[in-house]
DNA sequence: GGTAGATTGAGACTGAGTCTCATCCTACGG
DNA sequence: CCGTAGGATGAGACTCAGTCTCAATCTACC
């Protein structure tokens, strides 16, 4: 499908990519990302915003999260296996492990016998600030 | 935020629409209804079948489930909170029920202190049939 | 400094889903 | 059985995220 990176170089625009990624606590979508370079006066194209965002998620540099209008949404993580708990109303986001979730989901694929089963798993809330 | 439903009636559509759901083992998309519909000789507009669907995931009559191209597709299932077991390769899709994940979400949404925590939870893998 | 090949970006394009609004149909009262 | 009110429908325009194209540009390396 794809070599692991014949060659991956690091330009001006993936670097400052990076950056607003780091600059950022909680999901954003490429779209978020690309408006804020443009306002911090980077000049990055929105298909090498997408393109960069892509590579990085396959990389498992980032996570995605989809969005109820099916857009994409990004962040940076702990690189170990994770779920989110998403406010949904501000959007802060708490990682959270779940050893519990992973051996079930195990057991269901060996029971069903699939293979290669991957999950997705996210929790949405209303934070403790947003209550108040 | 909506009112109950201050009529909804039976139309000749929303007959065609439900049949052609029950008529379907697997997760549909819209696209996919209105195609059936349209070569099964029913004139359905596509409006109506977005409508329509989004009406009946609302109403927890199907249950909704986002690819990763950002689309939904449907499928009429037991009414009872579960989740599905899906191939990847031929969408076979099994109803499944996770005891463990649903406490587990609980004591994490009580844990940060988050209210109203709903969850999505999907596995995703090989089926058998699939893997020969 | 020179070059191969990866990277970029403007803009066209795709495809799911939404919106509008004139027309159609269902429910219901008389 | 007919007439009417208002929900339901559908053709087609429209929105918007995301993808693709391809010439110009940049990086790594000799």
């Amino acid at each position: 499908m794809d070599e692991p990176s014949t060659t991956l170089r690091p330009t001006r625009q993936r670097r400052a990519i990076n950056e607003a990624l780091q600059g950022a606590a909680d999901f954003q979508s490429a779209q978020d990302i690309h408006d804020t370079l443009r306002r911090a006066g980077e000049k990055v194209g929105l298909a090498t915003v997408y393109r960069t965002l892509q590579a990085m998620a396959e990389a498992g540099q980032v996570d995605v999260l989809q969005g109820p209008g099916g857009e994409s949404s990004y962040r940076q993580c702990s690189t170990e296996h994770h779920h989110h708990l998403v406010c949904r109303s501000c959007g802060r986001t708490v990682e959270v492990t779940g050893p519990a979730v992973e051996s079930w989901a195990d057991a269901v694929a060996r029971e069903h016998d699939f293979a290669e089963v991957s999950h997705s798993l996210e929790l949405f809330g209303i934070c403790a600030d947003c209550r108040t």
